[in-house]
DNA sequence: CTTGTGTCCTGTAGGC
DNA sequence: TGCCTACAGGACACAA
């Protein structure tokens, strides 16, 4: 669920209502989900008394700045949400509660249990956030460009879909929108990424800052009976703008059918006549 | 290095 | 009704 979009409109969410609040105390009622350092033992302590000085965000992941060098790392995994609650509010599945100076809280819910917390000091942070600082460029970073793209697709026979996803290529980019992206460029998913011509790579490059874009003003997609929530519990409304994705066998706006494969055990949808 | 597959989880939808 | 399978915004370990 959550893609660079959703995480960013949540960070967006959390800032006027976190920076400058102090943790008061930590429940986590999912210990497989605190992932530093042994089994999560200290997790707690480590983080009650701690100021938020400022609230970042890396790809997918959100990164809670904290007094003394202290880093709170969050990834909401496939169907993690990040919702502001008052003292008795207990959200369903909610795994893992941040009790905040002021009588608010920051419930983690999160039913399939795969997203993830850490905490570490700055200065462990190359170590244990090893995957985070090897990510690429986000579509909507400087740098980011046809150039950057060719250099990451040349002799490369993975499917484009695959190479969108991941994280060293395009940092941010999830099944949605690499699937948006690539409508929107013209490309099928399945074309090799080495194969694409310039201008198709040129395409798509502008394709996937105009989706990401798009992603963050209508502040994510929240499909029907999704997990995914703004932090104050409102919906997405990117899902309107949606062109293929969740739409197989649907009509294009071109008038022809949206066609479903499945590469890598996730699901590409495409229009045969948009997409090349 | 590259590429594809299976696995981690829980919940739900659809077929029979 | 119930049982079974497939699948879901992600990432990672592993095999070839």
């Amino acid at each position: 669920m959550p893609e660079l979009p959703e995480v960013e409109t949540i960070r967006r969410g959390l800032v006027p209502s976190l920076v400058g609040a102090r943790v008061t105390s930590v429940l986590v009622k999912r210990r497989r989900m605190v992932k530093h350092p042994e089994l999560g033992r200290g997790f707690e302590s480590k983080l009650a008394g701690r100021k938020v000085r400022s609230i970042m965000r890396r790809g997918k992941y959100l990164l809670f700045v904290l007094d003394g060098s202290g880093l709170l790392v969050i990834h909401l995994g496939m169907s993690g949400s990040l919702v502001l609650v008052g003292r008795g509010e207990r959200p369903k599945h909610e795994r893992i509660r941040f009790e905040f100076s002021g009588g608010r809280a920051l419930s983690f819910a999160d039913v399939r249990t795969l997203g993830k917390v850490i905490f570490c000091e700055k200065r462990e942070s190359p170590l244990v956030l090893h995957s985070v600082w090897r990510m690429g460029l986000e579509p909507i970073q400087r740098g980011f460009g046809p150039r950057y793209l060719a250099d990451r697709f040349r002799d490369r026979k993975a499917p484009v879909k695959s190479l969108l996803l991941d994280q060293r290529v395009c940092c941010g980019v999830g099944n949605i929108y690499a699937n948006e992206a690539l409508y929107r460029a013209g490309v099928r998913p399945t074309r090799a990424a080495g194969s694409l011509s310039e201008p198709e790579v040129e395409r798509l490059s502008k394709a996937l800052r105009s989706v990401i874009n798009d992603g963050i003003k209508w502040c994510g997609t929240t499909l029907e009976d999704d997990g995914y929530r703004l932090p104050d519990g409102g919906r997405g409304k990117f899902q309107r703008h949606l062109a293929v994705y969740d739409r197989a066998e649907g009509k294009c706006r071109c008038g022809g059918t949206v066609k479903l494969v499945r590469q890598a055990g996730r699901s590409s949808y495409y229009c045969p006549a948009c997409q090349h």
